[in-house]
DNA sequence: TTATCTTGTGTGAATTTTACACCACAAACA
DNA sequence: TGTTTGTGGTGTAAAATTCACACAAGATAA
C-alpha cells in the first residue's frame, strides 16, 4: 500500500454504500448478509458495502459491491436513504448511502467470495452490525411504499411465474393476505402480464398457468398516466 | 482562518446538504431559491445548502441551513435523495444529501440574510446552478409520492384553513383537478380535520368554514393501520 | 374410489367513486 | 333595487370497484 496521503482544509467524512439485497424463495422475503471478519462488530452480520471511490458515483459503487457479492451485473437497485449519525461507526466519521437491490435468488452464484454470505428470511435475521437494523427497517418501509406505484416485484420472480407466486410475493412484502380470486382479477386487469404455456411448478397439485411480465404493455400504460395502486 | 489541515489515507469527498424549501401561496406551489454570489455558477439560483459539520448529522445540517435562511426552527424536513455524480461540482468531489422542507410562507421572515433569497412558483423557476434542476425534479417526484400516504400537506397551510385551500394545495402538488364536492366528502371522511368557527378568508364571497388538522385523530387512525390513499 | 389440495372462474351484495344538480349567500353591477 | 356571478354546502343516482364466498376441474395420495 502506498503511503500517499490526502489533505483537506476542513474535515471530510468517509462515504460508503451499503446494499440491502432482497430475494424471494417462493414463500418468504430474504436478505443476503455477510459475516464480518474484522473488528468492529466482528462476528456480527451486515449488508455488503464498501467505500465509494473518488471517481465513481454512489450508484456505481453499490453496483460494484453487488456484483462482487452476487456475480450479478446490472441488477435493479434503488437508493433509499443516507445514514449519517456522527457516531454510527466507531472508527471514523462514516456516512453511508444505502441502496436496496432486487435479485432472483436462483441467479446468485454461491458465495465463492472470501466473505461468508448467507440468505436470511426476514423473520430470522440475526443481530446486525452498526446501525444496520435501522437500515433494514428503512429499506423495508421504502420497498413497501414503492411497490404500490411500480411493478418492482417482478424483479424478484423468475422469468416465468404463476399468479400464485406473484400473490405470495405481494403478501410477503406487504405482510397482508389477499383473496385469491380478487388478486387474480386485479392483476390481470392491469394487462401487464403475458400468458405463456403451462406447467407444474412448486407444489404440483394442479397445472398452473405461467405468465411473464410484459414490459411494453406496462410502458404504454405508464405513458397514459396510469397508476398501479396495489 | 486557521491553517490546520486534515489528512486521510484515502481520498474523501466533501459532503453537503441542499434543502428544497416548498411553500404554498394559496394557489401555487413555490420554492425558495438563493442567488449565488460566488463562482462557480455565479448569478444562477440554487437551493440553500452547505457543508455538513464533522459532528452533526446531515439532518441537523439541513435544519441548520434552513434556519439560517428562513428563521424557522424545527420545520418539517425529509431526506429524499443523495446526489453523487463525480463531476457535479467543478471544484472538488462533492456529494450532497438533499432534503425537502415544507414551511408556511407567511412564517418565513423576509430575507434579512446577506444572500438574496426569493420565492418562485414552480412554473417560473429560473435556470438553476449545478445539478439543482435534477434535485428539484426528484424532490417533486418524492413529494407527490409521499402525499398519498401521509398528511404532509398541512405543513404548508396556515393553522386554520378552508377546505377549498386544502383542495387548491392538493391540486397544485399533484397537478390534477378534483370535484369540489367529492374532495370535501373524502377529506371529511378521514376524520382528521377539526371544524372551527367561520370567517371570510382569501376571496370573501361567502363565509367558509375553517378547519385545523387534528393530529390526535390522525395518530389514532395510523395506529389502526390506516392508509390515506389520496 | 374417495378424500383432499390446488387452480381457475363466477356471482351477487356491499361499498366507494364519480358526475352532476340544487340551493344559499354575499359581493358586484346596472 | 333587482340581477348576475362566484363561491360554499349538501344531496343523489349511476357506475365502478371491492369483498366474501361458491363451485367445478385437475391432480395426487391413501
Amino acid at each position: 500500500m502506498e503511503e500517499k496521503m490526502y489533505t483537506y482544509k476542513y474535515p471530510h467524512p468517509a462515504v460508503t454504500t451499503d446494499c440491502v439485497i432482497f430475494g424471494f424463495d417462493g414463500m418468504r422475503l430474504q436478505v443476503l448478509l455477510v459475516e464480518r471478519g474484522l473488528e468492529p462488530c466482528k462476528g456480527k452480520w451486515a449488508f455488503p458495502g464498501g467505500f465509494v471511490k473518488i471517481d465513481e458515483s454512489c450508484e456505481d459503487g453499490a453496483l460494484r459491491e453487488l456484483e462482487e457479492e452476487t456475480g450479478l451485473t446490472g441488477a435493479y437497485i434503488e437508493q433509499f436513504h443516507t445514514f449519517s449519525a456522527p457516531d454510527r461507526d466507531p472508527r471514523e466519521r462514516v456516512i453511508t448511502v444505502a441502496y436496496y437491490a432486487l435479485v432472483r435468488i436462483q441467479d446468485v452464484k454461491a458465495g465463492d467470495d472470501a466473505a461468508k454470505a448467507e440468505w436470511f428470511a426476514l423473520d430470522d435475521v440475526p443481530q446486525l452490525a452498526f446501525d444496520h437494523e435501522k437500515i433494514l427497517s428503512m429499506a423495508l418501509k421504502r420497498l413497501r411504499e414503492r411497490i404500490h406505484f411500480e411493478p418492482i416485484g417482478f424483479e424478484l420472480l423468475p422469468e416465468k411465474f404463476t399468479i400464485r407466486q406473484l400473490q405470495n410475493l405481494y403478501e410477503a412484502i406487504l405482510d397482508v393476505r389477499f383473496d385469491r380470486s380478487n388478486f387474480t382479477k386485479k392483476m390481470l386487469h392491469f394487462n401487464i402480464l403475458t400468458q405463456l404455456e403451462e406447467t407444474v411448478w412448486p407444489t404440483p397439485k394442479r397445472e398452473a398457468k405461467l405468465y411473464s411480465f410484459n414490459n411494453e404493455s406496462y410502458n404504454e400504460l405508464k405513458q397514459k398516466g396510469f397508476r398501479l395502486e396495489f
